[in-house]
DNA sequence: AACGGTTGTGCAAACGTTTGTTGTTGATAA
DNA sequence: TTATCAACAACAAACGTTTGCACAACCGTT
């Protein structure tokens, strides 16, 4: 069953391919009877553009690519829902691809969407990513790229991030004036992450202003979810257990809320705590968590939409972008 | 920065195109020589293949689609997980399309991909879809096609399924078995969807076959997790309390743990629960759940497999497979 | 010396669209 | 009547790749 191209339909009405392509373009240099005979047999004889001819005349894609570590985090499907969303209205198509958390895959990820052509790269790094090197090849293609989430500290790329000092400093504050005095920890995850650095330096600052006292020792690093439930049973067994948590993630709160499951521990009469999370998590939890909320829609949503501005020549005011993080209680 | 291509590289060497181009897939007919040269010119000038324009000329397009009605569910992370591991080993890409749940936008995707010529189609029915006209056109293109998860009782399509009734009667059965002659409640999903009918029927049946007396009054229907946990909800408030629960899946799963937390029940001891899920939620939950596993990656992976088997053109023994659904306590 | 068989390469057409240019009408204005 | 102009449609080239065919050069057989 071959498919119906323009040159059947030409052949068909005894004109030619071009005045189809005019036609069903809906072109002013067509009459409008001919347009109405033209659409009304392509409709008849199901046609259907290809798209492999188009992009190859166009030279372009008309996709754009999604690249992330782990697809089933979090806050990876939100984004994926986000994204998918505004590319399928702007009309595009959307190619997903995960890195596993691994650089080699990463760039061959990238490498794939330079080989397609997609005309823009959404892409979240992996834990090992270092360096950026293997993206300056598609600036030279003319690829537009946004970083989201996971990003690396420089100057260059356009990003759409968390505020991480903002979201973690609105946390603390929040969290410090559920008890003052207290003993207060905070977990956090893989220390070589960026988004890491940051909101432990925003967290360490804001106790630091509020004049909140608190021990080097009760900040911890945990790369997982057990991880973080290995490190908070280690803080509730040490001699001064704390009484104010700080979460830093998903991840972490899934981990600590294992261990508070296990320990049997009242939330939040035993200890109170605040997280950043992307809200799911909290919704099922037995116990209440006050979060601050870092969207992976929202990020999708607005990485999406920075991405296509870029694709359609717009100039995007700031290189670096950030979500709004409110506080749920 | 203009792309380099096979033509650039003939013209470089004085060669024609259709060399290069054959030396480029190591072709028998070219000198090994000459191939050296080209493969060394190529990376050199870091030559990219055309896509769109091997897709033309080949009439294919290395590319399959996957329609899901919606990304953010329990296990819809985990199939696209398993579903890009395999089309990536395939060397092919993936073009994720969401229907939202909605006919209308699941007839759009399945035209996007009919215009996009993808090679085959993994897809998951949304609740409304009813029948599958608007498949066959795509089986006229050629185009292969599998259904997965949530889909329609006809003989016709392949598909990748839970055996709903023998994970059904497992989870009965075991729950049966942690207390004779009690009280035994089911929370079953949508009424029209296929699946609940299943569950629900094989439910039913095994019941009856281990002459276990229950009240038709203790079946629920709950479409999303906020009408199970009001669902569980009224149960409990009866004067009869259920001992026994099965639930058929996440989202009911996710309702009822918020109705327990809310209503401080003590699982096991006020009420035995079995269910079927992909097995994450049952792992954050604050009590024992044990479960039927229906893993979303094992449907993803056996889909994906079966639906590049048809594309390679191998003939499938069963048009209707299942995965494994193991008991985990 | 003529033959057949490799081996390596070039040529040209094709895939389905789009688009700049050219050409043909018929109508209007001079 | 002729020049001008619009409106419409055809022509042909191009996008980058692949592939059937032709062909030349060389080899070893007869």
């Amino acid at each position: 069953m071959k498919r119906v191209t323009i040159k059947d339909i030409a052949k068909y009405l005894n004109i030619n391919p071009s005045t189809v392509s005019r036609a069903l373009r809906n072109h002013s240099d067509v009459s409008s009877q001919l347009k109405e005979q033209v659409t009304q047999l392509a409709n008849k004889l199901g046609y259907k553009p290809n798209y492999a001819a188009i992009n190859l005349r166009k030279g372009k894609s008309n996709t754009i690519g999604l690249i992330i570590p782990e697809i089933s985090t979090y806050f990876a499907p939100s984004v994926i829902r986000a994204v998918e969303d505004i590319t399928h209205d702007m009309g595009y198509n959307l190619l997903i691809l995960q890195s596993n958390d691994s650089v080699e895959r990463e760039i061959q990820n990238v490498e794939i969407c330079a080989q397609l052509g997609v005309e823009g790269i959404l892409i979240s790094l992996t834990k090992e990513s270092t360096d950026l090197e293997h993206f300056s090849e598609l600036a030279h293609l003319d690829t537009k790229i946004v970083f989201f989430d996971k990003t690396l500290h420089e100057e260059y790329w356009n990003k759409v991030t968390i505020p991480d000092k903002k979201a973690t400093t609105d946390a603390v504050v929040y969290l410090t004036r559920m008890g003052k005095g207290k003993q207060i920890a905070g977990i956090f995850g893989d220390e070589r992450l960026s988004i890491t650095q940051d909101r432990l330096a925003a967290y360490k600052d804001t106790l630091a202003e509020l004049k909140f006292k608190y021990q080097e020792n009760k900040i911890q690093f945990a790369s997982n979810a057990l991880a973080a439930e290995q490190s908070f049973m280690r803080l509730w067994k040490s001699d001064s257990k704390p009484q104010l948590l700080f979460i830093m993630s998903d991840e972490i709160l899934e981990g600590v809320s294992k261990a508070i499951y296990k320990l049997k521990i009242n939330v939040p009469d035993e200890i109170k705590i605040v997280a950043l999370s992307d809200g799911y998590l909290p919704s099922i939890l037995s116990f209440k968590v006050p979060y601050i909320q870092t969207s992976g829609f929202s990020i999708g949503l607005k990485a999406a939409q920075t991405l296509f501005d870029l694709i359609k020549g717009k100039t995007i005011e700031h290189k670096k972008q950030y979500i709004d993080t409110p506080l749920v209680k």
